[in-house]
DNA sequence: AAGGATAAGTTAATCGATTAACTCGATTGT
DNA sequence: ACAATCGAGTTAATCGATTAACTTATCCTT
């Protein structure tokens, strides 16, 4: 339904007032203004509030493209996100912007936000959009290699990276401590009694054979591409080794991540007398219980699950569901901090941040 | 856990290509380069490919404070969304904004957003900051009265109104039916036999007492705050009457957006022997659902459900909840595509977009 | 062949805020 | 008492791209 309606507002074509409006009114020069404005010059206090005066009756608002240009300070922050249409982890990444935004805000900048749809080649656009409109870039990446990443910014801005971590970048990251989170869940579920847990993952950007994998763990910790996922598959592995149970790649399913692949692949693991599933992905957790309702299974009777990342749902979904919980606003509070000290100090030491997962123990183990 | 590492890079510190440079290495001037950038002047083709040469060679960007400085236009729009933290509206607004970003995108425009929290301050801070800033303006209001927004704008740009409609504004909007979708709900509701339906909403943005809103009426339509809620409610009662059955004031509800007012409401409600309720809102229905499982009541057999929004998770219940969709990434799309035109043709007329929410039948009802 | 029209580029003013360099009077030190 | 220093403002160059106004050279038209 589209309606048309005759335009007749009271068109505003004022004016806007310039620093130089203001510098008249008050009977200083320009600079002055800006002195006073800025606070970067010791101004009379006759004058600060002279021109502080004309400054609210004319309303005056800095026209920030002029300050860019002359500064090459843009107060605005760019951030990207790597999500699809229909992808659960839009929550997730919202909540670290309103993370940043809060931070930032705090601090006078803005927040341009923009989304790779995990498409290496859409970020490197967007980083090349941003080069000449930001400050600073905070990054969840796509592309698995720093270097591509790195000759697409011919701009002079900083970077933060979170959530995922490219091979070969060295510079600020604020990550979730997957290892631990998943370690402790599966030491968990261990202790409940289960034995033969299936770990449910969307895919890994590292190699997955064996070899190759070998082949990377010679690699100093920076070398190898780390997001959440292969941190979770290894403390997986690991959790199961520490607890004398063998691994067993029948048990492990990687998909795309989505609520039908959830379903599909839940549905090949139970074939295979599993009594327990960790579902490492958010939104293919929704499309395992899916199946599992369907087939009747008894949580955690018949199977115990546990989840990724606290989602209301999670809650009300019968029995409840357990989950590693991710901080995410916290990330955002911390790489907007992280950047913002970069810019004010671009030769600072790198800061490499790992924040804790939570824990949440329900009733599905 | 915080790790410092040596700053120790190969720092850029590369001055960026200005249009001047390009101008030079290929032996035009600098406004030829202009023209063939933004392609308002015909240049020979000779020169053309020239001058896209070396454009390419030195991987040219332009700056964007410049361009914006002169021709006045920022290519950006801004997006200001009103969500509270833990607020699962993010979702909904998430998908709004992407939408959004899809359009805008197309036409090489960028996007900052903000939220203004539901905060009416908040908000008329954000529209100042925005001033020199943005093109135009998309804006999910807090604000339920026009005039205190329209009054900080003091710059010339454009505004998309979407979600919900402030008393006193007549320019460009995209809302989304709400009448319709919740008068088909509820009459499907009393199809299937349900006589007590009880109705929870957050907050309505108009008086409720009886008195003031027949008051309310007299104006034209035009001159009463639209909020998704009161659409709902209204919609609510004209299906009860329509369908013979009486208004009982006792089986409304309001309460704020969370989980817990869900919760307590639906508490409320249930005892006062209602057969079916009406949940105006995601995060409350989730809080409702919570209650209702902890009593063990059957649904659809001791009571019916009808949910607004359809989340991942209405499906992984059970029984699966039936809902009123809303098309939200259509709403961003939309909202753009009427920002973007307003902007090339400011004086068109104003376009008012009502969009048909989608009704989802499932097995709560 | 003269005069105008057109085509293809160029020159230089301009947007608004910042800031280095400068002015000019007052204060201080010896 | 005189130079040096300082305090409080001002002047004017500058950031980089756009674009109105202008310059030539070329092409018609009669």
């Amino acid at each position: 339904m589209i309606q048309q309606v005759k335009f007749g507002e009271d068109m505003k074509s004022i004016k806007n007032v310039r620093i130089k409006d203001v510098a008249e009114k008050a009977g200083v020069s320009t600079a002055t203004v800006s002195h006073v404005i800025n606070g970067n010059k010791y101004v009379s206090e006759k004058i600060k509030s002279k021109v502080n005066k004309v400054l609210k009756e004319l309303n005056y608002h800095p026209n920030s493209a002029a300050r860019s240009l002359r500064s090459t300070k843009t107060n605005t922050i760019g951030f990207i996100i790597p999500i699809n249409r229909e992808d659960t982890a839009k929550s997730f990444f919202m909540s670290i912007a309103e993370g940043i935004e809060e931070k930032l805000k705090s601090r006078g900048y803005n927040l341009i936000l923009s989304n790779s749809k995990e498409d290496p080649e859409q970020e490197l656009n967007l980083i090349k959009m941003f080069n000449t409109q930001v400050d600073g870039l905070i990054l969840a990446p796509t592309n698995e290699n720093f270097k591509s990443i790195n000759e697409t910014i011919d701009h002079n801005f900083q970077i933060v990276v979170i959530d995922r971590l490219p091979v070969g970048y060295k510079g600020d990251y604020v990550l979730v401590d997957n290892f631990q989170g998943t370690y402790e869940g599966i030491n968990e579920l261990i202790k409940s009694g289960f034995k033969k847990i299936g770990f449910l993952s969307s895919g890994l950007g590292i190699p997955t054979s064996n070899d190759e994998f070998e082949a990377n763990k010679e690699l100093s910790n920076n070398e190898i591409y780390v997001n959440p996922n292969n941190e979770r598959f290894e403390a997986y592995k690991v959790a199961l080794s520490d607890n004398k149970i063998s691994f067993n790649p029948d048990y492990v399913l990687f998909g795309e991540s989505s609520f039908q692949s959830g379903y599909d692949l839940a549905k090949q693991l139970i074939s295979k007398e599993i009594d327990a599933i960790f579902i490492a992905n958010n939104i293919m957790a929704m499309g395992s219980i899916k199946f599992i309702q369907e087939q009747k299974l008894k949580i955690p009777d018949d199977i115990g699950i546990i989840g990724y990342d606290n989602y209301d749902w999670t809650e009300i979904i019968s029995p409840p569901l357990s989950a590693i919980k991710q901080p995410a606003f916290e990330i955002g509070v911390q790489a907007a901090e992280l950047i913002l000290n970069k810019i004010q100090k671009p030769t600072s030491d790198c800061q490499h941040i790992k924040l804790k997962t939570e824990n949440l123990k329900r009733s599905s183990y």
